[in-house]
DNA sequence: CCTGGTTACGCCGCACGTAAGAATC
DNA sequence: GATTCTTACGTGCGGCGTAACCAGG
C-alpha cells in the first residue's frame, strides 16, 4: 500500500550487489522474495526500476531517479538508531558476537560487566574464534558483529577502529629515568615497577610485548599490583615506582608536572581493535547500542 | 521487528496532533491501533517516548531525540513520492478530487482529458460542491484533495496555487489601442473581438468579470470565436481583433512588437485556482502525480 | 543444460478494528 | 463520571519460504 522503508532497502541491495539473487544473499532472504517486493514498488510508482536480463540488471531512468532516495533512507534509518542508541535502557534483545582469542579472553570479559549493568535486559552471547571464523560468521548472518584485533579487509564489511592507543612508560617527576630524553627498554626494567594486576589486558599487551624481546616478564621488579589504572597512577605519582598506561589516561597528571611520559627508543606497547560487521544489513539496534557504548565510553578504564 | 516509516508517521501525528485520539482521527485508523504502533516503536527502541496522562501528553527526551528523525522521514517520502512521480506512467489507482462549481463545470473537464491521455490507468472520480463541502470531505478521508477558486484557510489543510494568472487585453500593434497607455473597459468594447470559444474558462473569466459591471457579454463585438489561445493570438496578430489572454501567452509576441498589451484602467480580469489537501495524510502517489501534472503543465494552453 | 528471475501456493505473523478495562481529573 | 489511553481478542492481509516454471546464453 504505502511506500515503506524495506522494500527501499531491498532494491538499494539489489542495485549494489548487481543481482536478485546476490542481494538475496546479502539480506538473507530468498530469491523469490526479493523478486516480490521490487515487482511491489515498481507497482508501487507504476514504473519500472530495473531492466533484467538473464545475465545482468540495469537501472532505468526511474530506478536512477529512486535510487538516491533509497540509499539516504538507508542513511537516514541508521542516522536514527545510532541519535537514539542513548535512549535504549530498556532495550530486550540478544547480541550474538564474535570476538578473537585475547579480545575474547582478555578485553570483552570485562566491558560486558559494565554494559550488562547498564543494560540488563540485553543478553549478550559470545563466541570466541578465530578473525576468518568471525567474518565467515557475519557473512552467514549467524553473528551480529565482531570485535578483532587487526584491520580485515572485504567488500561487504565494515570496519571500525573500536580502540587504538599505545601504551607509556610513565615515571614521577622526580624519578631518575624522567630527565632523560629517551631510554632502551632493558634499561627501563630495571627499575621497580608498578602494574595493573595479571589478567589486564593493559598487562597482556606488556608482557607480549616483552616475550616478543626476548625478556621474560617475570625478571621484572614488580613492587606493587593494582586493580585500576587510577590506583596506578596514585602510585607512581607517589613514587612507589615507573608503570605503562594509555598516553591519554595520563594527560592531566602530566600537565601538572607530576608525572612524565619517557619516550622508548626502541619498542613500542600498542593496543587496538576493531569491530566489524555487513555493510548491506541494518544492525539490530542492540548492536548499535553496544557499539554506541564502545565508542563513546573511554574503555581504557577497564583493560 | 526493524523500525518503519509508517510507525514514525504515527509518532509524528501523536505529537503534533497532542493526543492519540486525536492522531487516530487525523489518520483515519482507531486510537487502540496509534497506542500499539507507538507503542511498537518504544519497544523497538527500548525507551519510553512520551508521558501520557489523560489530559495531555509530553515528549520524553527520547522522544525528543526522535522527533526531528520521524520529520525528516515524512519529508523524505514525500520527496521521494514527488521525484518518482514523474515516472508514474503505468500506475494504477482510483483518485476521488472535489471541485468547485466553475472549476468543475469549466476547467477540470479540460484537464482531465490531458491527464487520462498521460495515464490511462488512474481512474479519476471527480464530486462538484461548494468550497466547504470539499474541505469536510477532505478532513473525512472521503477525498484525496479539492482543486477551489478562492484561498481557504484550515490548520489541517495544506493550499497551493495551481494557477494564479490574469487575462490581459491585447491588440495588433497597428491598431488604434495600442498607442493609448490607458483604456476603460466600456471603450475596450466597441471594437472587434476574436475570442476563445463559449465554455471556454478564458471565456467565462471575461463574461463574469463584464457581468460584474453591468455589461451584457452579449453586447460584444465578436467576429470570431476560435478553439485555442494559438489560434487567437494568430487572429489579433493579422488584425482580425482584439482579445483576451494571458500575459505570459503571448510574451514572445510582445517582444516581438507584433502585439500590444493595452492596459485597463478600471477592470481585473483575474483566474485563480488553488488545489488543497490534509497536511497530516500521505498523499496517495496517484494524487501527487496529478498535483505534479498541474504544477508542471502550462494549463492555460487547454484554458 | 545451467544460471537467474518469475509464478504459484500455503503458512505465519503483524496490523487493525471491536469491545471491554483502567486511570486520571 | 467523562475523557483518554491500554488491554484483549478475533480477523484478514501481506511477506516470505518452498517448489515448480520460464527465459537467455
Amino acid at each position: 500500500m504505502a511506500l515503506n522503508f524495506h522494500q527501499l532497502h531491498i532494491f538499494y541491495t539489489v542495485v549494489d550487489k548487481g543481482s536478485f539473487s546476490a542481494a538475496a544473499q546479502a539480506l538473507h532472504m530468498t530469491q523469490p522474495a526479493v523478486t516480490m517486493q521490487v515487482q511491489s514498488l515498481e507497482d508501487y510508482f507504476g514504473t519500472k526500476l530495473l531492466h533484467r536480463s538473464t545475465k545482468r540488471i540495469e537501472l532505468t531512468e526511474a530506478g536512477r531517479a529512486l535510487l538516491p532516495y533509497a540509499r539516504q533512507s538507508i542513511e537516514l534509518i541508521r542516522e536514527t538508531d545510532a541519535a537514539m542508541s542513548r535512549f535504549t535502557r530498556q532495550l530486550k534483545g540478544r547480541l550474538q558476537l564474535g570476538a578473537s582469542l585475547t579480545i575474547g579472553e582478555y578485553i570483552l570479559p570485562r566491558l560486558l560487566g559494565p554494559f550488562g549493568k547498564e543494560y540488563p535486559h540485553i543478553a549478550i552471547s559470545m563466541k570466541v574464534m578465530n578473525t576468518a571464523q568471525i567474518m565467515e560468521e557475519i557473512l552467514n548472518h549467524q553473528l551480529n558483529f565482531g570485535l578483532v584485533e587487526a584491520p580485515v579487509q572485504h567488500p561487504d564489511m565494515h570496519m571500525e577502529p573500536v580502540m587504538n592507543d599505545e601504551l607509556k612508560l610513565i615515571a614521577p617527576a622526580s624519578h631518575p629515568l624522567a630527565q632523560r630524553s629517551e631510554v632502551t627498554l632493558t634499561e627501563a626494567i630495571r627499575y621497580p615497577f608498578v602494574l595493573r594486576e595479571q589478567g589486564s589486558g593493559t598487562r597482556l599487551v606488556m608482557e607480549e610485548q616483552l616475550k616478543a624481546r626476548q625478556i621474560d616478564p617475570r625478571s621484572l621488579n614488580i613492587v606493587m599490583e593494582l586493580g585500576s589504572t587510577g590506583a596506578v597512577k596514585s602510585a607512581v605519582e607517589a613514587g612507589v615506582g615507573i608503570s605503562f598506561v594509555s598516553a591519554s589516561s595520563v594527560k592531566h597528571e602530566v600537565a601538572l608536572g607530576l608525572i612524565k611520559i619517557v619516550p622508548l627508543a626502541d619498542a613500542e606497547f600498542k593496543r587496538e581493535f576493531y569491530s566489524i560487521y555487513l555493510k548491506s544489513a541494518l544492525l539490530p539496534i542492540s548492536a548499535v547500542t553496544f557499539l554506541t557504548f564502545l565508542r563513546e565510553r573511554d574503555l581504557r578504564q577497564w583493560l
